[in-house]
DNA sequence: TTGTAGGCGTTATCAA
DNA sequence: TTGATAACGCCTACAA
């Protein structure tokens, strides 16, 4: 075992012919490397050039960067001392390989137009960061592009994923499988636990519902979202089942994407019915915003006297003067929040069974409805 | 050196004992293994375990999924029947590690309420996704976090950093010292050579005064963004320089912060001069929208007959039929696209120098100005 | 074309 | 408390 002959040559042959590349201690004070974080031989500084440089052994050194090991102050100082002079970082990658946890989580979110999504992305990041978890980023262009993008998320060894897109039960398994944990943000399924940060979309709607009808309204009409997003379906039909109940029927829907034109072509639509409505319930804010320019610059309507409109989020543009929407408002930090904690629980306790927390959306009073 | 006594057995009784884990070719059809991606002692399918199933080595399973390497038909149609049954994916980490490419690079922006970032984060990933490089994301909360930031970047070892961020003249040597490839996003350095991709922000400002200015404006304001924003000093110095050249002197210039509400503040401000401007030069859009806002809904005035407003960024909102807004739109597609070509091209290729590349923003008339 | 074996830079396990 | 040594899962000469 300490016959240095077979063993050692290999390894420490290369550690040791690299001996000579930085003279013992370098610096008496003054003469920093020029390269810092780099040896001379122009490759990352490790923990081998730690423990070369500060005489002690490479474990020491590990030691020395995990928070709550058995080291010695002396120890401590003087491999910190020389980490500081060379620069030295451990390598993330290299800790993640052994450790089996990457401290990087996936973000999944759909590319759409949903003004949302930005800001719930740098909520997310924020509180990651926080807890030293960073996250690795993953765009949808398309629905179907999603299962080479979970190949990825599963390659890249993340300790968790939110996914702000929504995934077939399929999709889901295979995170369950493998032991992966995964929170959705605002989508969830009926049939199938999954863990999920949830706006009660329905309630919202039919909170609106209910102040325009008590407010005198009967004559209503929807701008609902893209057929296939979730979300949207839930605040159409949230909107839809509470004026069946109210004995309103017959209520027109008109289809957006979620996006400004969509809202000003479904107002058009609109209007050229029979019967225009005087409440509009859009599927979001930004077609209802929409919805008002159309009703002001092309119809010279009035708002809210001529015609109430109301969206759904919160967004700031919403609140513009131009404005003033009455909408529902998600709490968005407080959602983002409980997402991470959600999910940052079950990476730390993978035996934790899905959970599904729902916050109510805030009814936002603006001026775009008379009420 | 052959003296299979001290090292084979450790690395090989492990290999062997996990031999027993799934009997030879679990599946005669329907078998399927129910865990996908795991082994039956909940580990992660290695290739050593696709290896062992194929009755091939490792190295061979490892070279099948290389594009371009030198494997016949028949091993690659064996060795990926296995891997698919098992459901192996190559553990990215560990491939990082031996590579020294981890296929992600970093994204560093500001927290900003910058109404830009977030489309421009979403282009960004969207295009190295492309490439089958991944984003890992790093907002910064305050200046003073950025050299933590800095550390976390470097030991997850990316391949190259993209910075929406201002970093100081150490900061921006960190990675150039470690090799990291660095591209700025809209924010340079005269007085040290780094990579860029910009839009020339003094240049639009100079086309939006010459418009005003040949519309017969004398009686400017500017409303700037944060003091300590490089592009809104950028657009500001812009204006008030090209005004000078004009003859144009004594331009108040009210401080914002790049949102909507310090934009009818500002525009309060200027109210309250004892010479109130007719022509308002704004360091972005929302700004402009506020001012526009303001001027309506608090003072009355109409636009652009009483006081011509201009902006920059070219975001969607601007272009709302309630502000119509006059601003130099900025490609951001194309910035993003130039951005990540710039990346890659000195991921591959790290000897290449420095380089900027500069995109003039687009004048975009809309009716917010009278020109 | 295929297999053998060494190394990437850590952490973890055990003696000392 | 410290130091040797074995993983972690992959890539890559080199040899066959």
């Amino acid at each position: 075992m300490a016959e240095s002959t077979a063993k050692p040559p290999a390894k420490n042959s290369a550690k040791t012919s690299a001996k000579s590349r930085r003279g013992g201690r370098a610096s008496k004070s003054g003469t920093k490397s020029p390269k810092l974080g780099m040896t001379e031989s122009g490759k990352r500084v490790t923990s081998y050039d730690v423990a070369r440089v500060a005489g002690v052994s490479q474990s020491a050194v590990s030691r020395c960067f995990k928070p709550g090991a058995s080291v010695s102050k002396k120890m401590r100082d003087k491999v910190m001392t020389v980490a500081k002079e060379l620069g030295f970082q451990p390598n993330a990658i290299a800790r993640s390989l052994i450790t089996r946890r990457s401290n990087m989580v996936a973000v999944i979110i759909n590319n759409l137009t949903n003004l949302n999504y930005p800001e719930l992305l740098v909520q997310l990041s924020r509180r990651f960061d926080e807890r030293h978890v960073h996250v690795l980023l993953f765009t949808l262009e398309h629905e179907s592009d999603v299962d080479k993008m979970l190949d990825q998320v599963w390659q890249y060894q993340v300790d968790g994923v939110i996914s702000a897109a929504r995934l077939s039960e399929e999709q889901v398994s295979f995170f369950e499988e493998r032991g992966v944990p995964l929170v959705f943000y605002n989508r969830s399924f009926q049939d199938f636990p999954v863990s999920a940060i949830c706006c009660n979309q329905e309630e919202g709607e039919r909170l609106l519902v209910n102040k325009l009808h008590g407010a005198g309204h009967r004559n209503f009409a929807v701008i609902s979202g893209p057929a296939d997003s979730v979300v949207s379906n839930q605040r159409t039909q949230g909107a839809l089942n509470r004026l069946k109940e109210l004995g309103v029927t017959k209520v027109p829907v008109e289809e957006g994407d979620y996006g400004y034109d969509s809202g000003r072509i479904a107002f058009r639509h609109l209007m050229s019915k029979r019967k225009p409505p005087d409440a509009i319930l859009c599927a979001n804010d930004v077609m209802a915003i929409g919805c008002m320019d159309a009703a002001r610059h092309e119809f010279g309507l009035k708002i809210p006297e001529d015609v109430s409109v109301v969206g759904f989020d919160g967004t700031s543009t919403g609140a513009w003067a131009s404005y003033r929407l009455t909408t529902i408002d998600q709490p968005l930090e407080i959602m983002a929040e409980a997402a991470v904690n959600m999910l940052m629980e079950r990476v730390e306790n993978p035996e934790l069974p899905p959970e599904k927390r729902t916050f109510s959306g805030v009814f936002l009073e603006g001026e775009s409805a008379q009420l």
